[in-house]
This record gives C-alpha cells, sequence and structure tokens, in this order.
DNA sequence: AATAAGGTGTCCAGCTTTTGTCAATGAATC
DNA sequence: GATTCATTGACAAAAGCTGGACACCTTATT
C-alpha cells in the first residue's frame, strides 16, 4: 500500500502555474483548497492540485476566483470550454459577414464547392502538408476579400458543422483553425502600404478569446490599403483605450462574441 | 565474478549534479544515503547513486530534502515528474528533449543588440507598421533557426521582462506577440518539401493555453526540411493520441509552460 | 461621464526554520 | 607540496508562515 502523496506548496506552484503567493491568498480568502499542515507548512494532497489546476484554468477563461471557491469540482470542469471553441466562435463569425442574406446552401458557386469539398476530405485525412498547398494556392490566386468570403468563411462554417456532427475530431478542427489562422496572419503584413490614409486598431476585450474575428477583419482592412494596429484577443478595457491613446488610430475594431455570456460595456 | 562499482564521492557529484558540499551535508543531516568508507573516503554504490538522482529530481519539483530523506526510492518515484497525467496515462507522448546546442555566443554581439533595441522602441511607440516592417526585414535575412534564437526568443524574453517591470503595458506586449505570432506563422509555410524525410505532430495538452513554445518548435522543424502536422494549443490527450494515430507521425511535440516564463520543450 | 465599491493578484514587514555553501583544520596519497 | 577527502561550526540565502496594505480591474451607482 502506498501513502497518500503529498505536495509542499513551492511544489504545487510548479505543477499548477499558480503563484506561491496567489495559493496562499486563494486559501486564506475563498477556502479554494484546505490542505493539512506539519511543522514545516502546508501538505497538498494530489487531489488538491487536480483541483487547483482545473481553477486556474477555468480562471483563465475570465471567471472570478471567488465565485469559483464553492463549486465542485464537476462544476468546474463543465465551466471550461475547451471543446467549445466553435459552437460559438461560428456565429460572431457569421454576423461579421457585410452583406450576407442568407447562408444560401446552393448559391455558392461550384468553383467554391470543388474546392471545400477536396480541402475537407484532406481535413479528415488530417492531412497538414495538403491543407496548407491548397489554401496557399487560393491565397495566392484571391483578393483578400474574396478570400475571407469565399474560403476562409464558408470552411470555417464547414468545419464548425462538421464538428458538431461528429464528423470530424477536435484534432482535425483544431488543425484547420491553426492553419486558417497562419495563413490570414500571414497575409495581413502582405498588404502594406508606406503612408496609408487611415489605421484601425483591433482588439478584444477581456474574456473575449476568439481570434477569428478581428483577424478577418484586420485582414480585409489590411487588403483595402488601411494601416493597421492588431492587438490581439482578451486586453483589459483600460488598456485597449490606453493603447488607442498612444496609438491614436481612426477607429478602434473591438471583437465580441454574443453567445457566451460576454457583456458589451461600451 | 564482478565487484559492484563503487563511486568516490567527486564522481557522484559529477553524475547527479549535486554538489560535493550539499553530498555531504544531505547525509549528515538527513541519512538521505550511507555510503560504505575506506581509508581514502566515501564510496557510493549504483545504487546510491540512482537515489541521489532521484532525489535532485523531486527537490527540483519543489519538495524539500528534509522531508524527502525517509522516503524509499519507490515513494520517490511516484512524487516525480509523472503526476504529469501525460507520462502514464499516454505512453505514446513523449517530451522530446531539447536539442538546442548553443547559440553562437560571440556572433550575436552587436548585431542582435541594435536592433533588439530598436525594436524595442518601436514597440513602445505602439508603432505596428514599424516593428512588422523589421522583423519581416530580418526574417527575410536570417535562416529560421537564427530568427527563433537570435531574434524570437530573445525579444520575448525582453518584452516579458519590461513587461513585468511595468515599462510595457499589456497592449504593447500583446502587439509583440500578435506579429511574432503572424510572421513565425507565415513562416513555417515557406520550407515546405514535397516528400519530407519524416513528419512532427505539434500540439500542447489541454490546459496549456501557450503557443510559442510549439509555433517555435513548429518553425524549427520545417525549416529543417522535416514535414509538420500542426494542432494548435489545448487539445484534450486522447484526442491528441487519436490524432497521432491517424496522422502517424515519425514523433510527437508537446508543449509544456514551466511556473517562471515561457520555455521551449522542442 | 464620473465616482464608489468590491474583487483579486502581488508585495511587504517581521519572524522562524531549513538548507546550501564556505572556512578552518587535519589526514592521507601522489 | 599539491590534491583530495573528512569533520565541524558558522552564516547567509532560501523558503515557510501571517496579516495587512496596495494597485488595478471590473461592476454598480449616481
Amino acid at each position: 500500500m502506498n501513502k497518500p502523496l503529498l505536495y509542499p506548496i513551492r511544489a504545487v506552484s510548479k505543477q499548477t502555474g499558480i503563484s506561491i503567493e496567489t495559493l496562499r491568498a486563494w486559501e486564506r480568502r475563498y477556502q479554494v483548497v484546505t490542505p493539512q499542515r506539519n511543522e514545516r507548512g502546508r501538505l497538498f494532497t494530489e487531489a488538491d492540485v487536480q483541483r487547483l489546476r482545473l481553477l486556474r484554468q477555468v480562471v483563465e477563461q475570465g471567471h472570478a476566483i471567488g465565485q469559483l471557491a464553492a463549486l465542485t469540482n464537476e462544476e468546474l470542469r463543465s465551466l471550461s470550454v475547451q471543446p467549445d471553441e466553435f459552437a460559438d466562435s461560428y456565429p460572431a463569425i457569421r454576423q461579421l459577414e457585410p452583406s450576407t442574406p442568407e447562408p444560401g446552401t446552393e448559391a455558392r458557386s461550384n468553383w467554391n464547392a470543388i474546392d471545400l469539398a477536396r480541402m475537407m476530405t484532406s481535413i479528415e485525412r488530417l492531412d497538414y502538408a495538403e491543407v496548407e498547398r491548397e489554401l496557399s494556392l487560393l491565397a495566392a490566386v484571391l483578393s483578400p476579400r474574396e478570400l475571407v468570403h469565399r474560403v476562409a468563411l464558408p470552411l470555417l462554417q464547414q468545419v464548425g458543422e462538421a464538428w458538431h456532427a461528429g464528423k470530424l475530431s477536435i484534432g482535425q478542427e483544431r488543425m484547420t483553425s491553426s492553419l486558417l489562422r497562419n495563413l490570414l496572419g500571414a497575409i495581413v503584413p502582405l498588404h502594406r502600404r508606406t503612408s496609408p490614409p487611415a489605421r484601425l486598431m483591433f482588439a478584444t476585450p477581456t474574456r473575449e478569446q476568439h481570434e477569428f474575428g478581428i483577424l478577418l477583419s484586420a485582414m480585409l482592412t489590411a487588403g483595402g490599403g488601411l494601416g493597421i494596429v492588431y492587438l490581439g484577443t482578451n486586453l483589459p478595457g483600460e488598456e485597449i483605450v490606453k493603447a488607442a491613446h498612444q496609438a491614436a488610430p481612426q477607429a478602434v475594431v473591438v471583437g465580441l462574441v454574443g453567445a457566451n455570456g460576454a457583456r458589451v460595456n461600451q
């Protein structure tokens, strides 16, 4: 039989990525865990460590530790968003489409249909190189605008649907996301002007992890000959304002996803 | 018959990485091991050395030597890295050893220093276009390997430090991250081969959101002429395994971040 | 739009215990 | 004589604890 494994605070901090100060504060204020003590200090059990890891994950996604402390591990797990990236990023992406009357299914030209179908089979095979090849081919041929509306958005939609239908695994979905992200990120700097007539700044506020919205917007903006200042996701509101003051863009684009409890503040 | 190999303290120190002083202190204070003696001094057995190695490993993970001394090797082993859920649940996945030999120590003296300093001031000004310009210039000039070791990593480090010191705002830090990510993501596909001799798969496990580690690794891999299958961050372990079975890469790279800042596991 | 009120991570002061390293000294070996 | 190892005592750094304070964000209120 084996003794229960016990970890001192330093080891727990290293394993969970939570600072020692924070570990103590969480315990002091919320009794998030109640480790045993010996004369030397705290001793965390394996279960404590696991719970703390879970807590960190959920906190990183924007929840408040004070609200989490009372929850069971089960409830915490149900809060963690990991498999849901597409579930909520997709509707936001659709809103982004400027002139889409309908996702009119048959309205899509067969040009795209063929390409996408082939690409979907490559995705199913996890054939990274092939998908990459096809995507970069399309990127070379199409304008940024076309790329967004005829490739990126439809592909995201199809992958999202296929994933929901259980026809694609998370790995396949993620591979596609990564590829698209790399592609879009790569295209942005290609349309650089020396002195753009105007500049836009892109960011998403705290808790908003979904990047595709602002990334696509940034790409369209750059493709349209405007300058960009791309900050990325999950910035405190104050910081966005501060950065806006410093960079002085003509406009600030803030990405939001409606579905997931995110609330619009300004 | 062969006598059991016995090592003098110096040899043990070298093998275990524990200083001679510390070895003696551990023995004196905690009887962590009790080596034999001859008129010349201590003689450690192979078993002693192994136990000492184990001890060092566990101490490095944050445990106190005083608490460890009484444990059996068995117990020590169960404390060591293995709670990392991956090591035992999914033997298919192994963390790869860092293969970084050494960054050319003297070659980078003035070259990089100047570039980074200038880039830092551009970052402070939130001058997206300028940073982008400088980065893509460097990307065009340097090899992927140099780009990683002489630009990306140093820049990430400097920005991280400056941010911690309060000299950079979150916005500035995020802008730099986004730029770097776009750049690196863009470079990956440039080094594509039609039929790479081997393929590696990249992903981070569920709680790990930090992408730079695997992204840099993927870039180096692609730059080295190997094929990649890039899945991205935050994948459940089974999914990684499933994807690995399907894509059948020669190796799987799993990114992990330790407590103190970004570490590249490649 | 400005202000007030929490929530939360980090730091500090003050104290104790643990732990790595060093200095001094002596013995044995080459 | 130089090197290696041993022992012992001493010391400083590291690591632990508590409670309070502070700075910063977010949210609610005016």
